[in-house]
DNA sequence: TTCGTTTATCGTCGAATAACGATATTGGTA
DNA sequence: TACCAATATCGTTATTCGACGATAAACGAA
């Protein structure tokens, strides 16, 4: 059983609302291949104004996609995995049903259609 | 290799965006939970107004999360696994690194703070 | 051809988002 | 204490989103 039918449609939502924006995709790719956090380098790498990177750090941390752990004067951002497992559980969910539900999904029969 | 690193991040954040919204996640789980297509049921099912319900599965189409296909007077509505795997693949991916960079990210030396 | 049913599109309005520069905050260091 | 570097917050602006009712479109059936 997973994870996932315990989890609101709001919730699984603002997960995937939380990384649909390029910045942050970009963000949370950067943190995957340092396997490890990054201070300010973030916002040089994406190459938006600092206020504006700080912003999409607010959003991940908001949505705890991501920690940010102060070592001064630096924010040591990580990648919070846990959080992202309710929208992985329901991505594999529908790969899965590609397989038991292949083909065409209507019938019509002699006087209406019939879904499957 | 999977098939994410030829995505970029525009295209991840597009189908990240596409259900980002609770109303698409509930259609997403309906067409899921049906294991195949379902004509307007869906807008009784949502509890929003006919033409709101209209514009988030047009909102699926366009990102092919979701195929219609026309059956009159109704449209038969089934889920398209494959558009979602880039997004299935980065969220693999990061579950995995829970794994290999579990602990602390950050090690501060006698002189200045290092990332691992 | 006209009617009825289902779905799509249009127009509008209020709310939320994204970006920026300017400024505030924070806490070590000189 | 005053300063400095890194990060967060504020205020503004332009754009996009979400919802709705009204209306259009499509096409099978009467």
């Amino acid at each position: 059983m997973s994870t996932l039918n315990s989890v609101s449609n709001d919730q699984l939502a603002a997960i995937a609302k939380a990384i649909a924006h390029p910045a942050r995709i970009q963000i949370i790719r950067l943190l995957l291949s340092k396997s490890s956090c990054i201070g300010g380098e973030i916002t040089s790498e994406v190459g938006l104004a600092q206020s504006t990177v700080s912003e999409h750090l607010r959003i991940l941390k908001a949505a705890e996609v991501v920690t940010g752990e102060i070592e001064h004067p630096r924010v040591c951002y990580s990648l919070n995995p846990e959080q992202l497992l309710p929208l992985l559980d329901l991505l594999q969910q529908i790969a899965r049903s590609q397989v038991t539900n292949d083909e065409a999904c209507c019938v019509s029969t002699n006087d209406k259609m019939v879904c499957k």
